[in-house]
DNA sequence: ATGCCATTCAAACGTTTGTTTGATTATTTT
DNA sequence: AAAATAATCAAACAAACGTTTGAATGGCAT
């Protein structure tokens, strides 16, 4: 029986833990976390039901750490490429953009077989007012937000805190929301976007997020 | 017993339907759709727990109820303050983007006790993912979508249809996502932003789409 | 006042949920 | 090889949920 070789593999291996990451990961993305049982999770990643509460104590504790695997590296590789920013060159703003997005359009390189389920899964982070998202969100973001806040503001010279403070907001819900709904879009657009990659949404947003920064 | 006068009053003038619509509301704006149970909207209205499936049939009936009381009057001011725009005059973009975000702005004015709960759940509708509310939110959108991408191949002839179907993307995100965490933004900002308004956060708003949708 | 219809009410139903238990199996250590 | 630790398993638990039921109560027309 196939399914019973799977499961002593991740025995085996200790794979438990790692495939109930994934499989959460999965169906968190395109039900939201209340909505998915844990026995669908368990049933799925073919393990039992009692290895959730084994491996990470609770329901709320499994979205915690779904929740922070994909978003830490995120805000971790956005301060990266921040940093990285020469303030005497030329198109500061742009690069600022860059290191606000790339991290979340270069997250499904990885293992990405067609679909764009950690968009998703992204995207409702970034988008969710849940307790349990917001409170691990939280952690991260001000200092993220700070950040950003900072380069903005040495890229603009006269640009007021509160303004720079509303741009990121608005810069996050035009990447969270396009992301978000990039399958629904699809659907609309009668097959002329191309359905393999996110290039032509990236540059479209790049190009308006660009002059969106800019205004006064 | 004031309770009990209430619930007589509620009796008496029907108004049981009314105040469940409004006390789920209020409970859906900031805890979400699921969170929310019928015994705490019922307690709160202080009505009869099975008065939810007698005017409603059931409680997934009563989140379409709710979503729909706020979604479709916004829709329909959106399309009657498009339809007003005469395209030979100036800045017709300008009047595009009011068309969209005016009337969710305006939600609240019948009754805003100082807080913005019916952003929340406006934002919260927009932004959802949830089949429960995308499926009344589809019904409407397409045909709001169409007219706005209309509307603005009308205002920029060189625009392409896909291009404009993102721009819309991007404002409907931007417009959300920051009347959803305006809240959080509060509490960032320190006391730099006034409370009782949005209307720091709707001019910048205005500035920020409006450089956007104009870039190429 | 009487009958009729709509509404409200307390109570219970069946299901699903996250969680816990104690035994069993596998892996590692000595 | 034996003992100890870690992990998995089937089963059951208690709580919360949406829903249903049938009796009680209200206003209203006749």
């Amino acid at each position: 029986m196939i399914a019973n070789e799977v499961s002593l593999d991740s025995r085996a291996a200790g794979l438990t833990k790692e495939r109930l990451l994934v499989v959460a990961g999965e169906l968190f993305a395109d039900r939201g976390f209340d909505s998915v049982s844990l026995r669908t999770i368990t049933d799925r990643a073919n393990v039992n039901l009692a290895s959730v509460n084994y491996h990470f104590g609770s329901k709320e504790e499994l979205i915690g750490a779904v929740v922070d695997d994909i978003v830490r590296p995120v805000n971790e590789k956005r301060l990266s490429l921040l940093s990285l920013i020469d303030y005497t060159k030329q198109d500061p703003i742009r690069k600022i953009i860059h290191a606000f997005i790339d991290p979340v359009f270069d997250i499904s390189d990885s293992e990405n077989d067609g679909d764009n389920k950690y968009y998703k899964l992204i995207s409702r982070c970034i988008a969710s007012r849940d307790e349990r998202v917001s409170s691990i969100i939280i952690k991260q973001f001000p200092e993220v937000l700070a950040h950003f806040v900072g380069a903005i503001t040495k890229a603009m010279p006269s640009i007021d805190s509160n303004s720079a403070h509303l741009k990121i907001m608005f810069m996050a819900g035009a990447l969270a929301h396009s992301l978000f709904h990039y399958e629904n879009l699809l659907l609309i657009s009668e097959g002329r976007f191309d359905l393999n990659s996110t290039e032509v949404l990236k540059s479209e947003l790049v190009s308006f997020l660009l002059m969106g920064m800019n205004a006064s």
